[in-house]
DNA sequence: CAGATTACATACTGACTGGTATGTTGTCAA
DNA sequence: TTGACAACATACCAGTCAGTATGTAATCTG
């Protein structure tokens, strides 16, 4: 039928493979933590064995720096910067990201925190070569939101003695902050909360 | 001299011991996390053996809750709570303790982030005697935080129409929050921006 | 089509892990 | 003083871990 150039239809794929492997490691890591987890857990979630594993990765570390580098940075920027661009304001649409991602997130799901701020807890002091990624990973973030915030100032909708920068890292620190409460305090009554009080934050810098 | 009914100079000493194992527990796991220590790791640093550990601890877990509500939940109420007695207006408190524990405190240190959010981050969705202990502590911290805001209220230090309890919610994030962006972006100056942008916060509380 | 190479699978290893079994010695009550 | 027990110390075990050695079949190249 189909077995043209598109969709060939191997039983071995280098890409197809490795995205595999990444995708189990990420959600086995994402619940049990890149220590708590074992790279037989991980292949036991994939349809490969080790074998396939340390043909892709050399070691477990630079799985892990796969990860961050090829599956949670872009992940960030998809979830918390790309939908920025249809706001005229980006601090309404922070705020409408936050309840769409994490307020009306499944609390089972959420219980498990954000991905980056879970690597950066656990590995960021253990190991260099995370510190280096987790670090890019979230200056990225901030930089990012530093650019909504100043296309925003520039549209006269933030207050002109606003420090964007400042700001930005403010509002990444709250997302970690946001997730990092909720996992520790079950009640999504929290989220509440927490967004209540951001929201009256915002509502001061607002021409 | 002096062997009375204090100072009894024993060999052997219960308390004493337990104490020991959890000091050093306590530094081991903070720096390497608690699936990152082995128990051979923590009595190595102690001048006890195995068989002492597990005379006091009946497993790893036990050692992880002992320390939770021995060690941590008391240095929290110690470091964030206590010092709010001795002012007035406990948002000039909160800024004042962030400043000298967080600003003044040596980044070789600050990059270990704060042990009671490492611990969410890592043992709360894994296991369930974790997250009951680590989730009243911070409940705790909330309720106390809020009880001084409360007051300051009364005292129309703080406009009526803010809900304090949300209010407390929101600094119990922003310290976890703080923490964590500090452990994953090494520069100092993140600590300025966050600062800068809680005190405008609290600024806009204040009567 | 043939040989080379890639993309895996299988089986294994030494080091480490949490936990146990058992021995030993301080401490204290009677 | 003397047993009894508490507070450890030592040696060990079965399981798990990251990583390796080696075999094999699919795919590519010429």
């Amino acid at each position: 039928m189909s077995r043209k150039k598109l969709a060939p239809a191997r039983t071995r794929d280098l890409e197809r493979s490795r995205k595999e492997i990444l995708e189990a490691a990420f959600l086995e890591i994402f619940t049990r933590g890149f220590q708590g987890v074992s790279i037989d857990d991980i292949v036991g979630k994939t349809s490969l064995t080790k074998g396939a594993f340390y043909h892709h990765f050399s070691t477990k570390l630079e799985l892990g720096y796969a990860l961050v580098e090829e599956v949670i940075q872009p992940m960030i920027l998809e979830r918390w910067i790309r939908p920025l661009e249809a706001y005229k304001n980006p601090l309404v649409g922070i705020l409408k990201q936050m309840e769409k991602l994490i307020g009306e997130c499944d609390p089972a799901h959420l219980k498990l925190g954000c991905p980056l701020n879970n690597l950066v807890q656990e590995m960021a002091p253990v190991d260099k070569g995370f510190k280096t990624r987790l670090q890019h990973a979230l200056l990225l973030w901030i930089s990012e939101t530093d650019g909504h915030l100043k296309r925003a100032k520039a549209d006269g909708l933030i207050h002109s003695d606003v420090n964007t920068r400042q700001l930005a890292t403010f509002i990444v620190m709250a997302h970690e902050g946001f997730y990092g409460l909720l996992k520790g305090v079950g009640e999504p009554a929290v989220f509440a909360a927490l967004l209540g009080s951001l929201k009256r934050y915002f509502a001061t810098l607002t021409v």
